[in-house]
DNA sequence: GTGGTCTAGACCACC
DNA sequence: GTGGTCTAGACCACA
């Protein structure tokens, strides 16, 4: 699985790391119970420090997405992840709406919003149909 | 128009008046040309920072959203906001990727997803017809 | 409010000093919405890294008790904590469970263990009464 | 005698163990002078490493709970388990305050929390009375 | 001033 | 080997 950071980006590196491990389990290459790499290697791989790599796997294990255990490391949790709440579902309008709003600004309509989502939902498929 | 400040949102507040300012523009109870209040008597209202407010819309006046002018103070931009170009689609997508992964991993399906944007796409509209 | 840890204990430093808070709030001496020190004046004060204060502050802020806000620093939350759910209480009872086993181990009976539990109860009221 | 370990606790694995034969005994499902399984065999039975099953035995014996003999392999103490001495009523005290606080904190009364012991404490009398 | 992020390097517990 | 804790010191964003 590869990771690509953006040093530049204003999001922080633990939170571009936590989003490309959730789209990599979105796209199914990474299945319930996988392994990670540890903090250390993964660190390593990707060059940052290994607190970085710690920071986004205890972020995602408390989102529900790994288990982190003492001595084998992280893995994907295998009951999958917890699915989508009433609280979820609220969070995720909020977040959401901005984003919308702005398009709108834009002209970009209706239609071509949904098709916009419809594509990057897809796009997650897709991945997950060629690999193992 | 109604302004709403969550102080103990992670966001920050400079960042959360600029989403509601857009948002405004969404709905049309902004309008092009409509002007804004002074930075300072807006800071004074919603009991914040004059620096804050300015913050928001020295951000909006760079994403084009407003026009600020020494003597009339900002406007909603004259001729509307600069439409999507290929680079907003692509920040776009790239703010949409992460939360769409995970709403698929949360079990979301593809319908529910568009329905959802639909929903707060559309709500911008009704705004619209009944407010001045 | 006084904090005192033990640099000998099993225990790592950032529970003991949420403990501590936690005994603070249950003991009425920290109210909702009184303000904590600042991560760096209290690591100062304690002799500690600063970032073993915030840890102790961020996990507080997960459990509820506190809100930390962006250049205001750390309250207790004005809303009170959040009340005893059934998952807590579940986990109560689980860290409960073998700290009363071995209790009855050694002989203590069961009137004992109230005894006890009740006494550390009360020491909390106590101190609320006396101060401000 | 069942023994139950989780493999995703933040409790290492011999205090999960160490906390069942306590447990055990406070039952009274395992008897002063009772012997347990070899070390060897427990770690097959349970499917952990045989370090992890010898430091548990280790600190049991520390503790008091238990005698290991070379040949005999480990005994419940024929003594029984020494009683509770001040020191120990410290320890315990010291462990049960920050639980109690939360309690507090989180709306549990005295009466509550008193009842929740109880019926913690009382768990282990039932078993005992109707297993071997 | 505040907390948030990131780095670097240390030692320890677990298995 | 793994993650957990702690330290020290840096720079940045927020208000």
């Amino acid at each position: 699985m590869l990771i690509q950071l953006d040093m530049e980006s204003k999001d922080p590196l633990y939170t571009q790391l936590r989003n490309q491990i959730v789209e990599g389990i979105a796209s199914n290459r990474l299945k319930p119970g996988d392994a990670l790499p540890s903090v250390r290697s993964l660190a390593q791989d990707i060059g940052i420090n290994l607190h970085t790599v710690n920071k986004a796997y205890k972020q995602l294990e408390h989102e529900g997405f790994l288990v982190i255990q003492r001595q084998k490391g992280a893995l994907i949790h295998p009951d999958g992840v917890p699915q989508a709440d009433d609280f979820y579902w609220m969070e995720l309008s909020k977040a959401l709406r901005p984003m919308i709003a702005e398009a709108k600004c834009r002209g970009i309509d209706e239609h071509q919003l949904t098709t916009l989502c419809q594509e990057i939902y897809q796009s997650f498929n897709k991945k997950g149909d060629s690999s193992s």
